[in-house]
RNA sequence: GUGGGCGUAGCGUAGUGGUUAACGCGUCAGGUUGUGGCCCUGAAGAUCGAGGGUUCAAAUCCCUCCGUCCACCCCA
């Protein structure tokens, strides 16, 4: 077994018996997306590596140590997208959207890849839903996503989850925070984690969402952002909070929440299952990044969106019990036995097919009976069975799978009528020209 | 990137130094000269994650690697 190959590290095929699920969470995705007024966008896999170093933020550790970079082979360095929202506004740069009606909006849903090492609910290549309202600066837009990443999954019939919310104010307001905020920690260096000490310059707002209890017991008397918010983030927070009541979705403020990416300014957010405590419990979050477009070399644009993962909302509904509707079994399978019955099996299965009927034929050289075990397990309303009588007659036995197993002989022609009985005529699903 | 737990047929498990590694589910076949479900019988399927070491003897003890899970870090 060991010369077996296996999904590379930090990925995962996704079976048919998963399948219901992921099929459920993008038609609800797609169909929430639309709701609002969403509409989809698909971009690379890869893009130039210096969209992320720039948009995402060459400090981050997103790009610092999690991005799969890559030279191709004419030079051009490139990474596969480890997170959307850069590459979709490269999109929107790129294709002149400030010429549409603003704000665009935008979704996609899409593998990402990231570099880290793998736990549950954490893979290299993952799958994201991303929804992004560009050229919006109100605080109706915040709250619009925020709605709609907790409506899909109220759709989906996830149970006890929170938005936690919370503002990092704009660019530079928030400087002059950290400053007090350092200057808070400052004298008390030595007594931080090691961690933390490292935060202290860094990344500072860290400081405040430590685990570790020496950095708690220090945390007494520091600064919260969320309460010395600059006149204008304050106001745009408290308005989006107001909508955020008027559309029912229930928030908590929580001061302590920080996001990781460089862009975000202004409205912050996570979705997560209540008292959850698994580090990477959140399922989805986002935030307002007004400042990334110029960064990326476009006109100020102000905007704000959100991405959630696919494989943590299917970790979250299998714990929670949601199933989705599996596929429907095929109607008829079709058994035969002797020589020249497979043909007619053959083109019994493909005349149904064509009136809309699913057919499954049996294995060639399966005793009847071993056919008709497969018939019975594969959850087939009916079998059809033809041997070398039936076959002599130019006929069928239907046999009904789902009551006492009666059966009736049927013309080879006239199957597919007998067997749609009830059921409703196909719909055409092509058409010639 | 740091620290720790775990890794036995497709899946779920038993076996913790000593004969051909066991059981359940699943798969295949038979019990009906051409008829499913329940039941019965049988078969296939595992170099016990991989490599190395200790030992007369290793699934079992040790080391390394791989994978996975957990806690950090970080994040969807």
């Amino acid at each position: 077994m060991n010369a077996r190959f296996q999904t590379p590290r930090g990925t995962e095929d996704v079976l048919p018996e998963d399948q219901p699920r992921w099929r459920l969470i993008e038609a609800a995705a797609g169909e929430t997306a639309r709701l609002f007024g969403y509409e989809r966008i698909d971009t690379p896999s890869f893009e130039a590596a210096a969209l992320f170093e720039k948009g995402t933020g060459d400090t981050t550790d997103i790009v610092e140590k999690e991005m799969y970079a890559f030279e191709d082979r004419g030079g051009e360095a490139l990474s596969l997208t480890p997170e959307a929202t850069p590459a979709i506004c490269r999109a929107w740069l790129e294709h002149g959207m400030a010429s549409r009606p603003q704000p665009v909006r935008l979704y996609a849903t899409a593998r990402m890849f990231r570099y880290s090492r793998p736990q549950l609910g954490r893979l290299r290549q993952f799958t994201q839903f991303d929804c992004e309202a560009i050229g919006s600066a109100g605080a109706l837009a915040d709250a619009e996503l925020i709605e709609l990443n907790w409506r899909l999954y109220e759709r989906l019939g996830l149970r006890d989850l929170e938005v936690r919310l919370g503002s990092i104010d704009d660019i530079g307001p928030r400087r002059a925070y950290l400053e007090r905020l350092r200057a808070h920690y400052r004298p008390l260096r030595e007594r931080l984690s090691p961690d933390s000490q490292r935060r202290l310059e860094r990344n500072p707002l860290r400081l405040l969402d430590s685990n570790d209890e020496r950095d708690r017991e220090l945390r007494e008397g520091a600064p919260a952002i969320v309460d010395q918010l600059s006149e204008d983030a304050a106001a745009h927070f408290a308005a989006v909070r107001e909508a955020l009541d008027a559309a029912g979705v229930p928030h908590v403020v929580d001061p302590l929440l920080v996001r990781g990416l460089d862009y975000y300014n202004r409205t912050v957010w996570e979705i997560a299952p209540t008292g959850d405590g698994r580090a990477q419990s959140s399922i989805g979050a986002g935030g307002r990044y007004d400042g990334l477009m110029e960064t990326l070399g476009g006109p100020p644009t102000p905007a704000v969106g959100f991405a959630t993962g696919l494989e943590r909302i299917v970790i979250e509904m299998k714990r929670q019990g949601v199933d989705a509707p599996a596929p429907p079994a095929p109607d008829a399978f079709v058994a035969h036995a002797g020589e020249g019955a497979a043909r007619a099996a053959v083109r019994a299965a493909s005349r149904l097919r064509a009136c809309g009927i699913a057919a499954v034929t049996g294995e060639a050289g399966r005793s009847l009976r071993a056919q008709l075990r497969r018939a019975n397990a594969s959850g087939a309303r009916v079998a059809v069975i033809i041997g070398a009588e039936e076959l002599a007659r130019g006929t069928a036995a239907i046999k009904d799978l789902r009551g006492d197993g009666g059966q009736e002989e049927a013309p080879l022609d006239e199957l597919a009528a007998r067997i749609a009985g009830a059921q409703a005529p196909p719909a055409p699903h092509w058409r010639h020209g």
